[in-house]
DNA sequence: TTGAAAGCGCTAACAG
DNA sequence: CTGTTAGCGCTTTCAA
């Protein structure tokens, strides 16, 4: 960690600069264009959606206008951009800096569709709305990105219809493989991605038989290992906390797994509430609130269905003055940061989200490569002891 | 917000039945397989790189198959698919029927190269760790989605060259149109965006001068606010604590005019800490300890450079016994639901996330639809008075 | 309201 | 190592 001398910022002198020039404002005008294209807004024709179309203006240098700058044919032109070195050295250099010269930019729409591998690759994910999908989408467009291949997104929202969707969409650009994260897969859903015939890897979850891949973890046995340990530091009466539930299998799953491993012990879960609406600090907060005062007898343990329901429940103990874990423990799902850096350290479970997300590009491309990997990755759950419970 | 009777999970029958199916597992097979089409895994035929190429056994029905089985030539076919009335009620509703009984998925690489308009947006973000961008991208993607478009994504990780190769990567997708939250753009960068031809939204900032159209806020405006509202409630003595700042421009933005304003009333930044690495709870936890460490003489308030670090900061108080506001008060930036559901609601600027990504879409759907919207759309930020100051 | 012809920009397959 | 030929699946003309 470098820390700079207080009183003054160490800037290099193009970051002053910049802001020198943002106080200006106007200079900051951009000044390049060594290309005699001009950036011009004649309104483009549309179409019978309303929706202009690729008109010539719009057309940028072709691969035969480099090959023919370069003296070669089209298809040296081509092997020479890509690559491989099916291509005399000499040539191909003189390929690449033609390509160069004229601001070349590859089509891939053509390339693919003359029978070039794709990549692209659909991701189709349920909500960004906690950090847990865009820990996952960071981890997997990374390593995407380092293999040349770029995601095209989509956000179910949890629901089924649009999911469907979705995919659709997503198989009409022909991507290379699907990565997706399953809110409650329609059998016409799973159907078309069985058509498909392309690499699939369902991220997040283990429990279930995959459709090709999973990569994820086992909700159900996160669920079970949270009640084990709860049990062996001597809680008792336990309480649940959770999200709209019936649209969040995962959670669903953890639910269930607490409970029935509380069963086995002869326990049980003494109180359940599940709140509308996706999970949220706010609503852990006002939710734990509600439950504690609705209790018959209060628990002694609350466990929350995520560590964003868990951060809220002990900011609202924070505010009424109760003592974590001494008058009441919570339990969280996820093992976020902002969990771990509370003043008491939340004690939750850490889902490997980042993992789930590298690990479903690797599959992904070794399948790409003809490989044949494992049908279901279980990346692991860590129980995080924290201070909470 | 629904709540249940405690001790009880409201489920309806088909979760029970799913979470039943999750312990009993193998039954969970998918049984859905109304095609012919078998998914298989031949090893497939490779190129120079030793990537699959796209060989005729991955081959889905076309148009002319849809076409032959409607008996409608091809193009009706085409226009049939995609509506607009050109084509007699009966003549679209059996190639529907026809596409529908085929399981046909449109091609979209045939159909945007044969000039049809591109419908997927490329999306450039320098990040997906604090739930900034993702809430950006959420906006947008559901915007983009609704009207049929897909965003494609890349992550530059605050990298200037990782952005230039982001950008060139996309637009050999022949995107619709690029929504860039920019890193630092090279001037390749800029260049490669103006030769392009295509809409540009360039989000988060509105104090440069944008390529094409910028959508976004003051950040400028925004430190200069945060500065005139805390001299207005009597600070002092004013510290500011920062993450890697040199890479991201908008957080240099709001220091310069935190600053500026403080010294247009004659005070000053008295301590000014910014540490490496990106934003995080933990960093402005532990940057909070180092720099009151530090402190010749305590700062009475400290601005940090967002709520990241700034809920950080309240966690160093927390554990540290400091009173907020009274003993030391803290501003951040953002307005992120996790500084307003502190017990100690957090002081700082509401950046307007959501608006953000939803008005990128809309500028950028505008466009396509031929019209010309205002080059700059300023969002607009609002201070949250809150309680840490 | 429908169709025929032509071609988008690229790559595979086969030749030399 | 380089080139020729023939499409990929769709949409745009232009014509009926």
């Amino acid at each position: 960690m470098s820390i700079l001398p207080s009183g003054k910022l160490a800037l290099n002198d193009s970051a002053v600069n910049r802001v020198g020039s943002m106080l200006k404002s106007d200079d900051h005008k951009p000044k390049i264009c060594d290309s005699p294209v001009i950036f011009t807004h004649d309104a483009p024709t549309m179409d019978e959606n309303n929706i202009p179309k690729n008109t010539a203006s719009n057309r940028r240098p072709t691969l035969s206008q480099v090959a023919a700058a370069a003296g070669v044919s089209e298809i040296t032109a081509s092997r020479a951009m890509r690559g491989g070195g099916l291509v005399a050295k000499a040539t191909a250099d003189r390929v690449q800096a033609a390509a160069r010269e004229l601001n070349y930019v590859p089509n891939r729409l053509a390339g693919t569709l003359a029978g070039g591998a794709s990549r692209q690759v659909g991701v189709i994910l349920p909500s960004l709305s906690n950090s847990v999908f865009a820990d996952v989408l960071k981890g997997l467009e990374d390593r995407l990105e380092e293999a040349g291949y770029q995601p095209v997104l989509g956000i179910s929202n949890y629901d089924p219809t649009r999911e469907e969707r979705l995919i659709e969409n997503l198989l009409s650009w022909r991507p290379a493989g699907i990565v997706i994260a399953p809110a409650d897969m329609t059998a016409a859903s799973r159907a078309l991605l069985l058509r498909a015939g392309l690499p699939v890897v369902e991220i997040m979850d283990v429990d279930a038989t995959p459709t090709d891949m999973a990569v994820g973890i086992s909700h159900l046995s996160a669920g079970r290992a949270m009640a084990h340990y709860l049990v062996g530091r001597g809680y008792e009466r336990f309480a649940y906390l959770g999200h709209s539930i019936d649209s969040d299998l995962r959670a669903l799953a953890r639910l269930e797994g607490f409970r029935g491993a509380l069963g086995e012990v002869g326990r049980e879960l003494a109180q359940c509430l599940t709140l509308a609406g996706p999970s949220s600090v706010n609503l852990g907060r006002e939710g734990l609130a509600r439950l504690l005062a609705e209790a018959e007898q209060p628990p002694d343990l609350v466990y929350f269905s995520n560590d964003d329901m868990a951060v809220g429940g002990m900011f609202h103990c924070m505010a009424a003055g109760i003592s974590v874990p001494g008058d009441l423990a919570l339990a969280g799902f996820n093992g976020l940061e902002i969990g771990q850096a509370l003043p008491v350290p939340l004690t939750t479970t850490a889902s490997n989200r980042a993992a789930i997300g590298t690990e479903a590009a690797r599959q992904l491309l070794q399948r790409f490569k003809g490989g044949m990997p494992e049908k279901i990755s279980d990346v692991g759950f860590r129980l995080i002891p924290g201070q909470t419970a």
